[in-house]
DNA sequence: GGCCGGATGGGTAACGTTACCCATCCCAGG
DNA sequence: CCTGGGATGGGTAACGTTACCCATCCGGCC
């Protein structure tokens, strides 16, 4: 590498040195430390201005904070994502805390493994991991490292925070929607990937998507695709899903990214939302409310999930070890993408 | 804070004891430095993995680089980025060089000039900065510390390279196309921030419009709605546009995002795409081509360009100091969301 | 007046890594 | 046989910050 002549840094010497003190006061300054003088304060505050510093973070690093939060992502393309990272942002602005983000790839376990170790090498203060799929063990020795909020698992720990919704009360309300409309023939589409059984949120979807089915009398006509929770999952699920006799009158999508993915099959197949099938979605990520999708989601508050993780990860870093779990409640939100089945055969689609 | 009891992670000097070598030695295998027999190079590596050592990039970026890869995002709510950093990772993957994204607001200075802080802060070997909003003094004053690449500018440097595509022609091809079809009130909507004339995209894009608006004898009928390329922006410009009198039949919208909200205004006031009003896009992110979407838009290729951007990256990391310039031509992939003006009157909406 | 304790400011040794320099060793060439 | 130079391995001083400890000062109390 060619070595680069960028001027040196303004470091915390030469700010001490410009306000005739010691670089032991301008970092207790800094650090809001006790034992430090309103003059002194004032003073070194004027040299940091005048000098336009800003710490090293790596040096900081090798002492002590980052002030740095990692947050990994499975990928970025999931809208609800943005709503999370929103709440997350919001809530932390004010701390001095940074979030820099990850993509952890979802669903290849050494690209996860990566990803989480990639923070870790950084040493961020904490991490907020959103959707992990690796194995809790892993969490628990992440957690044993950095302080830990877990989004969206089921399995109880002691050593990290969790922030999820209520899946099971969450797929029971889209599921009993559907069935309420008068649907019988109602599929799931859900996530291939539940390895760690009743951890995982795509799990409980799909499980409760066969409870509620059966309690309804509606057992044989359970139909499931296991793709993903992509827009491609959704696609790839759907057009499975229309190609069975008979074909399912609803679907319900283990997540928005999929219903998307269905909604866009089925009009490939000639078919309308909702006059030949009803489709849910799972998340109600912004982006689903808007009219021209109106699509009937479960809503779970992305942005309060997202505030409740920085508090609880500032919490921590902060020196609380009690776990702490936060479940919210979510509710259905009913648009134009579902309505009771029509039992007469349908003309040609229309043209939007 | 409360010390956490993390077991002190192995080091150089650890791996350096075991495999009974001098942490030189460790440090160059490391590098791939020259100067270290094969037989060395085995040993160390073999303490490595024995020991489950990784480095330490605080400390590492004390003395050298990161292999960290800062990537600065207006917003990751954008579907159109998540294509862009697909490529960018598809790229940089095997390289070990890792990318760490953070959010730049894309509206507000101080925030934009905070994340890219950020950034430097933490010692980043490089920036990759997405439709960055800031005056080029300060893009220039950041590639002096840190190599960099810029999305989507049109102005010129030789500090830094940049990616982007011909915004002239892609624009000149959607309105060309909207007026083909037999569009005359042919809308626009725009980002109302636009203070760096001719170097933003989203001006480029609204001169390209107005232009070629003149040239076909409609200078009449132009109409800008400026406000943001988000899907609020959209939702908020299309309803200030169909409140005209005569309405637009057209609009086109300067992002994918924007045209999105433009599709649930237009659905919300009860009229049909393409019906009653033909909707193009820019960006042809991936979602735009899901059927039940089917938005006619401008493809300028976010893998290429983010595969590019770090391909690039990588090159100045690695030395060079020559400014380099990849822009895109784009094409307009027509779907389901433009149509001929229909000259009749229209019955009901459908219902979908 | 002497003493004590809290408040304030500073000195210094790490933290883990790498760039730079130096010491060996070995082999080829004179 | 001697010399020179490339290849190899190691010692050491930074990099910028903070935790820990110590010195000083001042006011109040015995």
């Amino acid at each position: 590498m060619v070595t680069r002549d960028r001027q040196r840094r303004v470091t915390i010497t030469d700010v001490a040195r410009h306000a005739q003190v010691s670089t032991t006061a301008v970092s207790k300054v800094l650090r809001n430390a006790s034992g430090v003088s309103e003059a002194m304060r004032a003073k070194v505050r004027a040299a940091i201005d005048d000098l336009g510093y800003r710490p090293h973070n790596a040096a900081r690093a090798m002492r002590g904070r980052t002030f740095t939060i990692g947050v990994l992502l499975p990928h970025i393309r999931n809208p609800f994502f943005a709503d999370i990272i929103d709440g997350l942002t919001e809530e932390i602005s004010a701390s001095g805390y940074q979030a820099i983000m990850v993509q952890s790839g979802g669903r290849d376990p050494a690209a996860e493994r990566r990803a989480s170790d990639a923070l870790v090498d950084r040493q961020v203060d904490g991490v907020f991991w959103v959707a992990p799929a690796c194995a809790r063990a892993q969490l628990e020795q992440l957690a044993d490292d950095t302080p830990l909020v877990v989004l969206g698992r089921h399995d109880r720990s002691s050593r990290y925070d969790c922030v999820l919704d209520d899946d099971e009360v969450g797929a029971e309300l889209a599921v009993e929607h559907l069935i309420g409309l008068g649907h019988r023939r109602v599929a799931h589409i859900t996530d291939s990937l539940r390895s760690r059984s009743t951890a995982l949120l795509q799990t409980i979807r799909a499980a409760t998507y066969e409870r509620v089915m059966t309690e309804h009398g509606l057992a044989e006509h359970i139909a499931v695709a296991s793709t993903s929770y992509t827009e491609e999952g959704g696609y790839e699920g759907t057009r499975e899903l229309l190609s069975r006799d008979p074909r399912p009158t609803a679907i319900f999508a283990g997540s928005d990214q999929a219903a998307f993915g269905a909604l866009a099959a089925v009009h490939e197949a000639g078919l309308t939302v909702p006059g030949d099938i009803s489709v849910a979605g799972y998340d109600n990520a912004r982006v689903t409310g808007l009219a021209h999708i109106a699509l009937t989601s479960v809503d779970q508050d992305g942005a309060l999930m997202g505030r409740t993780a920085g508090r609880l990860l500032l919490e921590r870093i902060g020196g609380r070890t009690a776990a702490v779990r936060f479940s919210v409640t979510p509710t259905l939100v009913t648009r134009r993408s579902t309505a009771p089945p029509d039992p007469r055969p349908k003309g040609p689609t229309p043209d939007w």
